[in-house]
DNA sequence: TATTTGTGAAACCGAATAGTTGCACATATA
DNA sequence: TATATGTGCAACTATTCGGTTTCACAAATA
């Protein structure tokens, strides 16, 4: 069973599920309210977002709260990050054929 | 058939198809000497690829290019960048706390 | 022209995925 | 104590996924 930040953001219901709790720690009732699924399936995705880390458990009473761990969003942030040197450098060259066409206009 | 940019990341294969690509343009035979898996596995991921708009094609005789297209990466980015302001927020309130605890101790 | 090379697409297969329904169990509350 | 509530888990199902094998076809080359 493959378990890893990407396969969990891969799912529209748990990206969504991410947003939702991000702000404020909700309990699975709660979150299931929000969707058109049944509170089974949210709590599914709520598994498999507490397997690789992205959401922690706080138990209140009966009540279990679900919290986003912002911290392991970065992980797909430190991906990303090899590209984003990339797209700053086509920025520049796109910027460089600007001024090039720039220049041949004078 | 959902195809959005989160599904095509979700596989670690097309993640490491991405990162070759980045920098250069490739072929589907150059591509797959990379991997373990067959030729026709790596051209699926390409179609997949494709299809959400992640790379692009160019013909060059009888060899087709595949080139990544770095502006798509940033939709990612951009849906992280909801989180960012929350990151930076508890990073900020993480200084509060320890000055809290610096000035108790005065 | 005949053959090799580079590629995509279709058919098939086993495993994973996302959902449902039904159940168990602990904690509140009457 | 009896009941209601909040939750996780197991079993089942239809669909999707990632892979393989086989084939078709166009472009390069002998």
């Amino acid at each position: 069973m493959r378990r890893d930040v990407f396969q969990a953001i891969a799912d529209p219901t748990r990206r969504a599920i991410i947003v939702l709790i991000a702000l404020q720690a909700m309990t699975p009732n709660a979150i299931a309210e929000h969707f058109d699924t049944s509170r089974q399936a949210v709590s599914k995705h709520l598994r498999i977002l507490t397997e690789c880390e992205l959401v922690s458990q706080k138990q209140e009473g009966r009540e279990i709260y679900y919290q986003l761990q912002i911290n392991k969003m970065k992980e797909i942030d430190k991906w990303l990050n090899q590209f984003r040197k990339i797209w700053e450098t086509r920025f520049n060259q796109l910027d460089e054929v600007l001024s090039t066409i720039k220049n041949r206009k004078k």
